[in-house]
DNA sequence: GTCTATACCAAGATAGAC
DNA sequence: GTCTATCTTGGTATAGAC
């Protein structure tokens, strides 16, 4: 039996120089105007070569969707947590200011929001990369809710699984609004509608 | 210069054919799955007679969410205000009616969701449905808001405007998230938060 | 140094929009 | 029928384990 060797040291510096490629060609134009060949290209590489690495465009760009995802941790890591407050930052706090960063990557917000909507078929290649997504933000989501209620920041009678659930829905459905409206910054909308959940009995 | 002489009967009533075709398949087997070799075969029309009356797929699948969203306003209008509350149905009621019913019809959630996020591209050629879908929702709802508010039977400190487009991001991106979970019901967690947002005072 | 999985390319098959 | 996009096939060259 053919044992597998692994990838080489040239292979992983390629799959990441192709990955931050990506992230900039799509950032910049968007998902619909990037093709494989121009992903292929720009990395200095054949359309097969490409996808030697990646096996289909769907897992390439759900690949680009991960790395998005890790450059948004350990920016947020930076950012929220030296914001003042004091407190820890919580997944509420950082999925708002993922929010408010992905203004400034409109490609990204067009590549997410089409796949998470195109990937509910689960022959879909990025298919796996949602629901990974989706229970873990769930997860960090319902905690840091119950976090808040036990401290008294929120709204008591709000079932934290639900609210975890609507607040990625609010997180994604406001990302493909601010594709067409120009108004409010959807971070602030978000915000406005937490600190209306926030509100203990006497801030009314 | 010939003079248009706009659509013949005939023309009409294949157009409406096409449409009434294409949102049974979509709702069947999804976007993804459908071409416009498929919708063409389906209506009895070659791929060039079909375009003949949409122009391009883009504005083809545009045709058919307008022609569900008539679908959803005649039905809702027989539904949400027979349902014993009494009061006049409005924007929020029909939006949450609107979600649950989704349920039923996969297909065109997967079409609507992968659409909205697509066309905000304002060369897709179902941008300018989506800009007037959603300042007609917006409006509608915000009005919706205003009226409860008035009514007592809503936070008093919330913002219309804000209101309204986040309970829009709110059923986008609910019905996203439902093709990857198979738990709650969409309508059920967003009339949770309404009934969170709803309470006066006195039911906290 | 041998060996074989990995890295990559050229050409073409396939399919969809128009 | 034409154009463009994804993906397959069949191949060569090289990295790196042994």
């Amino acid at each position: 039996m053919a044992a597998s060797r692994g990838p080489y040291a040239k292979g992983v510096a390629k799959r990441e120089e192709i990955l931050r490629v990506a992230l900039e060609v799509i950032a910049r134009q968007g998902y619909r105007k990037t093709s494989t060949r121009e992903l292929a290209a720009a990395a200095g590489l054949s359309e097969a070569g490409l996808l030697h690495y990646f096996g289909s465009k769907e897992e390439l760009f759900a690949a680009v969707l991960r790395a998005r995802d890790e450059a948004d941790a350990a920016r947020v890591a930076g950012t929220v947590s030296g914001d003042g407050a004091g407190g820890r930052a919580d997944a509420i706090a950082m999925l708002s200011a993922i929010v408010r960063h992905n203004r400034t990557v409109p490609g990204l917000v067009q590549l997410y929001s089409t796949f998470s909507a195109e990937a509910g078929d689960p022959e879909h290649g990025s298919h796996e990369y949602f629901v990974e997504r989706y229970d873990a933000l769930r997860a960090a989501l319902g905690a840091a809710v119950r976090e808040r209620q036990a401290a008294g920041t929120f709204h008591p009678k709000a079932d934290p699984e639900s609210i975890a659930t609507l607040l990625i829905a609010l997180s994604d459905g406001l990302q493909v609004q601010s594709q067409y409206q120009l108004g409010a910054d959807p971070a602030d909308l978000m915000n406005h509608l937490i600190d209306l959940l926030a509100g203990a009995p006497k801030n009314r």
